[in-house]
Parts: structure tokens; C-alpha cells; sequence
DNA sequence: TAGATGAGTTAGACACAGCTAAATCCGGTC
DNA sequence: GACCGGATTTAGCTGTGTCTAACTCATCTA
């Protein structure tokens, strides 16, 4: 409230990631709390405590001690912004440049802070206005309206079903090198051949391909479910 | 040398604004003192004081008070790498997403601080390798090496005179939007039809137009002279 | 219900990079 | 050789965003 009326200023780099970072939190149903932005971040919770202070204080945040903050609409309306320039940046490296997807989220976080209105239109444009990063997750649009993240995760169908790839967790780098050189990727179809109840395991076929994943992928690997059932193996 | 082990560590974009902007001015043959700096980079000479201090301290710059400073070796390494990064952006903006050439400066000098280089090279590909900014100065290649700017000023041309635009003083948006709206821009070849000597305006012949410029586009038009001098007319 | 525990906050400090105001230097003039 | 004016430097301050260390709160357990 205090400076409502410099509400055009840009925002500070911290500021914005703070901001995204919550706006990540909030859209997967968590609590942004201290602890849980400060890891992401990496700062101290003491830092993140400070900021969260400002935030509330320039009505970006509702925050109340120990209990956590919540985007207000301003600070919605701003975080949705970063996320669009974030993932924009994420296409254009990976479809113009051919960078390889797990190593985009880092050169986005840095380029997203400086990136001028004009310039993120302009590779719009160029990209043909896409729907969604790398790695599946919706892009907002200018007015801050977004899809649901699309898919279920694998762990979730049972043997014989079908599934086409929609989204895939990208929070770790090592984990999308994997997914990557396994085809793993946003587009590709897949049938769970088995999925064995005592470690966990599945049995996936990936074209002509058949791969075993683990827990971990299994809750990584977002998919569509596809109506055509197909039993006969089980 | 103080931490000249700490080698690695990135610039802080002051820094790299500082150096950059030393790097143009020591191109053009001037001494890079505090007021000169202060006034391109719009801050106080006190606060540019302080930076060459620290900039000696760290070995990117010889500094003796009160005589400006000038880049040691690797502060020019450090500067060209700056200056790489701002010129191969501008082409990127102008050739691939056909932004203004007057406004790409601006863009530039925001993004070039957070561009990791592996997106640079990206770029660079993507553009295949440009030599030149789009107003014509050349690009420093990965070593630091870099091509003398080209060109003469069209005020040093006589009557009758041919040439090719080879470079236009980037300095003023204003300027550059008079120069693009004309189209006197690189690679435009003119003939300079008269030179007036008591008011120093100039009438140039670009292909099918006339047009009469002052002094002050005399001087920010760099042309390639060209050998075939023509005075049939004079 | 009273601790214990761990998460969250406050207090105090620091680095950075800017500012204003005051002092100082340098080069040119008389 | 003294002096003047403009450029430069110094001194001291501000705001941002971080940190560590110490304290406080909320909640879970006994």
C-alpha cells in the first residue's frame, strides 16, 4: 500500500524470484512458508523472514508470522509475469538454440530478471506462441490466466494402460538428463507393461523400446491417460 | 592481484558497466576519466571514483589520481567480453526478432549482464556469426581480438564523391531513428551530389532519393569511399 | 499440562554501490 | 608565484539484501 503509486517501478531481481518461487509453491497446493522458499532460493530463513516482510509491506504477499505467506492478487499478477518469461526463455533456448532441456532452467533464471516486454514478444512470436515449457508446465498468458498442469503421474496407472507423456517434474537437472536420453520426454507414448507391486518398479514400452523406471521416475512422469485399455498381457 | 585467485568469480554488472564503457571510450582514442565515465553511465563522478578504486585494486584498471584510468590486459579482456555480449544481442534483436535498431542499445545493456555464454554461442550460431553490431561496429571475436571500426565520416567526403555506409555513430536513439527512417544505413551506398561550404550542410544521392543533411549527420555517417570519384556534375 | 523441539523471527553486522557535501588537486591566468 | 575554477577525491551517509547468533513461537510428546 505504502507506495501503490510507484507501483510502476520494476521490481527488484530478489523480489522476483521470491515472488515466482511462492507462485511455484502455491501452484502445486503447498504452503509457502519460510523454510520451504529459503531452500529453493538458497538463502537463509532469516533472509527469506526479512523479505517476506517487504513483500507484505508493498502488498505483494499476505503474510502473518509463523504462519507463512500467500500471494495477494498484485503479487499474483506479477509472479505469473516471471513464470511466462521463465518458461518463454525455456522454449527458446531448447527449440531455437538446441540447448539441451536440463540445463535451461538455470540460464532462464538468469536472463528472465533482465529481459525487456519487447524482446519476450518478439521470441513469442518467433516460437509461434507455445502453450507450455520443455517441460510441459503451462505458460501464463499476458493476463496472468493459466492452465492447469496437465497429467498424472505414471505411478498412477496400472499395468496394460496407455499414456502420452504431457509434463515431467523439473526441479533436478541429473533427473531430466535421464528422462531425456531415455525419450522420456513431453509427446512420447507409452504403455505400462508392469508395474510390480513389492519394489514399486515399472515395465514401460516406449516405441520399440521397453524400460524398467523406479519409484522416483514414476512420480516424475506426468501423463495423459489413453482410453484404449489393453489387458491381454496381465 | 589482491584476488586474483578468485579469477573465476563473475563481475558484478557495475563492474562490467564500468569496463565496457572504458573499453569504448579508450576505442575512440579518448582518455576514460572520471567525468567522462560518470556522465555515460548517468552516475555521479564521486561513485565513479570509487569504482576505478576498486577496479585498480582488482587489476582491471591502471589508475593514478586525478589521470583516469586506462584497462590493464585483463580488464580488456573482461571489457571485449562485454562488448561481444552487447553487439552480438543488438543482432539478434534487429536480424532475428526485427526490433528498431534504435532501441536495441537500451535492450542490449539490459540483457548482456545475464547472458550465459553457452546461449551467447547460441546466438552467435543462430546468426551465423556476424562481424558487425547492426550500426556497424565490429563485434571482438572469443579472444579479444577485434577489427578497427570502419569507415570515414561522409564530412570528408568532397562533391562528387561515392560511398558505402559502413558505420553510424550509435549514441543518440534519436539520431538513429532520423537515419533509419532515410535509409542510411550500413551497406547503403550514397554519392555526395554537393557539399555546401558555408553552412556545412551536404546533399547526398541515395538511389533513387535526394536528400540534404547538416553537420551532425555529416559526422555520424561512416562510409566506405569508393574509387570511381564522379564530377561531371560540379 | 509442561517441556522439548524445531521452525520462524529479531537483532546486529557486513558488502555493495550509490548519493551529497566538503576538501583537494591541477592547469591556466594574472 | 599566487590564485582561481573546474575536475576529482574523500568523508560520511543511505538503502538493499544477505549473513550469523540469539531469541521466540507453535506444536507434539510424555
Amino acid at each position: 500500500m505504502v507506495d501503490s503509486l510507484a507501483k510502476n517501478s520494476p521490481l527488484s531481481t530478489s523480489r522476483e524470484d521470491y515472488l515466482a518461487d511462492i507462485y511455484r509453491i502455491q501452484a502445486v497446493g503447498q504452503s509457502a512458508n519460510t523454510g520451504e522458499v529459503a531452500s529453493h532460493l538458497g538463502v537463509t530463513p532469516a533472509s527469506t523472514s526479512a523479505m517476506f516482510k517487504r513483500l507484505a509491506q508493498e502488498g505483494l504477499v499476505n503474510y502473518k508470522s509463523y504462519s507463512g505467506v500467500s500471494l495477494t492478487e498484485e503479487g499474483e499478477r506479477a509472479a505469473s509475469h516471471i513464470i511466462r518469461r521463465h518458461r518463454v526463455i525455456e522454449r527458446f533456448l531448447t527449440d531455437i538454440l538446441g540447448i539441451d532441456w536440463e540445463r535451461v532452467d538455470e540460464f532462464a533464471n538468469r536472463m528472465e530478471h533482465a529481459m525487456p516486454d519487447e524482446v519476450l514478444e518478439g521470441i513469442e512470436r518467433l516460437l509461434g506462441d507455445p502453450d507450455t515449457c520443455p517441460h510441459g508446465y503451462p505458460i501464463p498468458s499476458e493476463d496472468g490466466a493459466i492452465a492447469l498442469a496437465s497429467g498424472q503421474p505414471v505411478e498412477s496407472l496400472v499395468a496394460g494402460e496407455f499414456g502420452v507423456i504431457r509434463r515431467v517434474d523439473e526441479s533436478d537437472a541429473q533427473l531430466l538428463r535421464h528422462l531425456r536420453e531415455r525419450g522420456l520426454v513431453p509427446g512420447t507414448a507409452l504403455r505400462v507393461v508392469d508395474a510390480n507391486a513389492i519394489d514399486g518398479t515399472r515395465t514401460l514400452q516406449v516405441g520399440e523400446a521397453t524400460l524398467v523406471i523406479g519409484q522416483r521416475i514414476a512420480r516424475a512422469l506426468f501423463v495423459e491417460r489413453l482410453a484404449g485399455s489393453d489387458r491381454q498381457g496381465a
